[in-house]
DNA sequence: CTGAAAGCGCTTACAG
DNA sequence: CTGAAAGCGCTTACAG
């Protein structure tokens, strides 16, 4: 492998000279640019980054965290930013966490060793007073998951008022007896604007609320994210004496897996019980019993993430919080 | 940050000690070592990465490229893979080529710049005499896509005698007029073994031959990647006079998007047109007509690519080409 | 078992 | 505009 002192021999220049053509340095004259230039091409010569890096300067490199690249809400994410980031000759580094903590201080080492510019945190597994440290070795910025007073940029989806609207349009429907589902370990009732899940959470219970309702604990489920856990679910509604008549099932895949088992055990979808989706993915349309569903606004929250993230390299200013809005699409399952 | 130095300091010991418990040699003793790690522990230090690749030594970490991350076929694929490489210790770096070579040689790069210590190509974007420079920087193994007479190690499916079967197979459930959608840009006829496509396409005209029927050009679709071209695919067929009674449809996705645009335009599936996917994705069973299909074992290869790089790099000897079953699912749609 | 020193391939003041 | 030299944080012979 050619170095930068193989080029600078073949040029007759020195390596300072050849280095600063590398990096665009106005500093040099025409004539030697080029002899440079056609050296560097002659030997085929790429700088070592890892030589680069040792010296502190730029990586042109990102990290986007996700829990699971198998998830298609967040597969369709990444590659929104990773388009985006693409243009600006950016790479894309996908860290997937698996919903470890420990897998996203990966992620955020990578930031504190040099080795990417930025981390893009599309979910979040660690406490703020944790993940704040990291904020000195570069830029953060937070998408889709978000929490209230943090000091990084932000790019998320209106859960809140996603979340009651479609509570709304359930009772709207006719429905009035409404099981919630989240992903969540448990559930937390915070203030406004707290959390991603509180705020869906309270997006619910307001509408709720309105309706002179109150909470029913037994139609509460957490841990949702597979198919798998959908079915699950499903069987625990069935095993219970006062039953819901539509659920909020936390994501299309868990949608999925409530449907299925319905199927399977001939209980009728929307009739016995109404199914509402959260994310709109691609197949939910064609599905079976085609969902309907929350829709997130993925490509427009991926677009924002990493134009964001690019503004933040360039030194300019970007907006503390930008809100993309949430849409019910209305198809058979509720 | 801080250094090598700084722990050296903090232990009263040299820097060659400290590398010396950073990579595990066993000539420290017990002693000295401890206070090393405790200084270690104390400091919150981790070694650069950078530093550590301009010294030659090992990365930990593998690339593997996919054409798009959103293809479930290779989102599964790539989770199998990094799951696997997780236990060993080893990072992923997800390679998203978007079918292009230049972005290839990206991943190729990585390799000859030390950023990586293998790759894992899951296609093949460039001529094998480009790739095969690449082998002297470290090791290359091939999955899924395959070449014939390249001399790294291979896992893949057996595309031949899967679409073999799976084209008698629609004989024998009374299909005689079989269309052929394929992602690549022409199709090219090859003797056996030569490559993923044409054998493909040689297990589906061998069938042919074997029930005395010759290639109808207008029932070859080249270029279908996704459920919009599935559509485009339809429209075309539609337009025909003399119609395929049945599709091999190169993917699921490219399915979905024929028996989506055939409910559409009320053309009945399998009755007026059977649609036959390749991959078996996960949502495949749970749409409105399920998709009958050829399953690709990813799990199985993307464990199995993961374990041999990992034989490779720990010097072990692997076979040549591994080759796992194609299995045809039965289902609604054919 | 332990340490001083050279060197990996770059960039960046510092002189000129 | 150009070059000699120091130094980034490590590892690895080389001595002892």
């Amino acid at each position: 492998m050619a170095t930068i002192s193989d080029v600078a021999k073949l040029a007759g220049l020195s390596v300072s000279t050849v280095s600063r053509v590398i990096n665009d340095s106005p500093h040099v004259s025409e004539k030697k640019r080029n002899s440079v230039k056609s050296a560097m091409e002659r030997l085929g010569y790429v700088p070592l980054p890892a030589a680069r890096q040792l010296r502190g300067s730029k990586t042109n490199t990102m990290a986007v965290t996700i829990p699971r690249i198998v998830n298609p809400f967040f597969s369709y994410l990444v590659d929104a930013i990773e388009q985006k980031l693409d243009e600006a000759g950016y790479s894309t580094l996908i860290v997937q966490t698996f919903s470890k903590a420990e897998e996203e201080l990966t992620a955020l080492n990578l930031l504190k060793n040099q080795q990417v510019d930025g981390v893009i945190l599309c979910s979040l597994e660690n406490t703020w007073s944790i993940i704040s440290d990291y904020c000195k070795y570069g830029k953060i910025i937070l998408v889709n998951e978000y929490l209230k007073d943090v000091h990084v940029p932000i790019v998320r989806a209106d859960q809140y008022d996603g979340f009651y609207k479609a509570t709304n349009f359930l009772f709207d429907e006719g429905y009035s007896k409404i099981a919630y589902a989240t992903g969540r370990k448990s559930i937390t009732i915070m203030e406004k604007e707290a959390n991603f899940d509180a705020d869906r959470f309270a997006g619910f219970q307001d509408s709720l609320s309105e309706h002179k309702l109150g909470l029913n604990h037994d139609w509460l489920f957490t841990n949702a994210h597979t198919a798998e856990d959908g079915k699950n679910i499903f069987k625990m509604i069935m095993a219970l004496d006062n039953k819901p008549d539509v659920i909020i099932a936390g994501s299309d895949e868990v949608a999925m897996g409530i449907t299925q088992e319905a199927e399977e055990q001939k209980v009728k979808v929307p009739k016995q019980l109404g199914v509402l989706g959260v994310d709109d993915q691609p197949v939910s349309a064609n599905l079976r019993i085609p969902l309907t569903t929350i829709r997130q606004p993925v490509n427009e929250m991926g677009q924002k993430a990493a134009e964001t993230m690019l503004h933040l390299m360039s030194g300019e200013s970007v907006p503390k919080v930008q809100i993309c809005k949430l849409k019910i699409i209305k198809r058979a399952s509720a």
